[in-house]
DNA sequence: CATGAATGAGTTTTCATTCAT
DNA sequence: CATGAATGAAAACTCATTCAT
């Protein structure tokens, strides 16, 4: 068990780090500046990662498991396929509200070359619930004959720019238009020709 | 008018910018290497451009000019929504391939602090005749009754997400999976309850 | 007088910093090396040492005076001069052999910029002897009419050398290579027109 | 061919990296530091070498080089065993007077962990005409029936460390003191009961 | 014009030393 | 007393930019 002072420095520099990554990349983050943001001493920082590149790959496991987490939290398994679009639309939408720099982190981070294979494996693993999903419903006819990435890449992909135009301020993500957002996916990826459920 | 070299030169410039942003980001690459991929000398590089950040912007701004245009040349308007969707789903893949960097470069590329205020502007441009299409159709009642931005998101995040999935190796890009693709965004966009057009 | 902890301390501390600096040079030392070699915190060391400059000199000033004693001690000053080298040869051959680092660490600082003036009157004290007695056997017309100083670098180069080269690998330590090393050393220094010590 | 001002930089460099190498060591010698004493800029010092240790490394290579020709070099093949010991005498006093800071920085790098596998095969190649000359010699019964390595360590280390205390302020390097040295030198490897040369 | 060698400011990282616990 | 976490100054090294050729 560590004491809470450690506890507490580590997570000042990932959160100073994960700030400075989202904002200005890896390349354009020095270590001091998350040293001062995190009101630590440029040293320290080494106290705690044995790298720069220790740190991203600290920040992304930490946000990348986080996420995948909060989007299979209470799945509700047992309700019917559209319930389930909801649940990953809110949980989404809730995440990208109270961490957005994570969220802008982990797309700004796919296949970066400073990745560790922890981070890959990581990476991998939380997308197997949505391919389990997807796979699932095309078994049960719910979701279109397409193959379950191009249905993924219109669920993540729809939600996933819809949130970045909001942080652009080019878009409102007001409970409304969640809905009409959802609304749409969901009418992207369902069997159009299915029976909509009783 | 200038001289054929010169115009080589700055092409060869912007080429080796582009891949290298592309791959390696703003930050992470060195005007050394842009010089060195080029072929020219790493002083040449400012007869041509002022800075660095004078040479992101120049990239930015051409292809997102022609990410533009490609979108726009010899748009469908007297034909039905749908063909239209279809001629921008196709324009894209088509840039896609042919211009994968541009494009990755591209979407990397939003609101990095370095973009001057031309290239905002550029980008703002390049929006407005998807903006434009689904105001039109909206009024039209052939789209749904929701935000442009939204049905904007859908479209452009589902395309461009299923372009980098392909990428990334994780999904394949035949043409029966953009057709599947085409189609879900339709039906994403398209109001529902519309009488298709006859 | 020091509580044994407080000695016990102190040595292991002194133990630490001649194996680093011995290995590894002074300047490629780390204080906190040395601290965890000898087993106690970082900051102890501050409590029994100035400075890293500090620690030097104390282990300079030790091992110089110890193989200073080693030589000195029980020398035969009654027996032939022969026998005295053979003392001298086979002191030196024991201290290197059970303080090899010691012996190493010396050799690499004749004349370091950090070793301060007690260690400086410390080496040329530890000199004396072997001065005294090439000048006294230039006297008694024993060994060569030849600077005290030549004989000296003569006697202790051969040695210290094939010491070197033993630990280097390049030779063996056997009796026998030592015999004749002293057999050596002896032709060299003694006068030759002399004759033998009846 | 490369332009005389690149060669010229490259010895300013290594000039000044062997003179502070040899006054302060490795890891004493900040590389700042070499590019003060060698005239150029400190980013200079990164176009003519990967990092600190090929500088070493070229520094080792090239002096340990001179000093096995400048010995090796018109050496009396011919002439009786007296007279090579004569040259290799006369031929290291020369180098410790004309390159000291040479001599004195190959003496600390022994087995530096820093030397990489060329220093090492070097070291090994200017050492065999010694091993050559001591094991012809062995065959001629000119010199004694000791382990080549013995006879050698007995002429470079008592050369070397009359040198030294030359340095040293110690001992004088008088025409006088150089010729009593080979004496000894002499005696202390011919075979004492060899008929000296008619 | 074109070059690429040169550079110093800035990067990541280390380490002697301090000081709160 | 003993500690080891904390630190800032300094290390090795990189790179955007300049300028003599």
């Amino acid at each position: 068990m560590r004491s809470p002072t450690v506890v507490d420095k580590q997570e000042a520099i990932l959160g100073a780090a994960l700030e400075l990554f989202a904002e200005r990349g890896f390349h354009g983050t020095a270590v001091p500046e998350i040293a001062e943001r995190a009101g630590v001493g440029a040293g320290t920082i080494y106290r705690y990662f044995e790298s720069k590149e220790a740190i991203v790959n600290a920040v992304f496991q930490r946000w990348k498991t986080a996420l995948g987490a909060a989007l299979v939290d209470d799945f509700p398994f047992q309700e019917s396929p559209r319930a389930q679009i909801h649940h990953f639309v809110t949980r989404t939408i809730a995440f990208a509200k109270k961490h957005p720099m994570a969220l802008k982190f982990l797309e700004a981070h796919h296949h970066a070359p400073y990745l560790d294979a922890k981070s890959h494996i990581i990476e991998t693993q939380v997308l197997k619930p949505a391919q389990a999903f997807f796979e699932h419903h095309d078994r049960t006819k719910v979701t279109r004959k397409v193959p379950a990435e191009v249905l993924f890449a219109v669920a993540w992909g729809s939600l996933y720019t819809l949130i970045r135009f909001h942080w652009e301020g080019r878009a409102e993500l007001t409970p409304r238009a969640i809905e009409a957002l959802e609304e749409c996916l969901w009418d992207a990826i369902r069997r159009p020709d299915a029976p909509q459920k009783p």
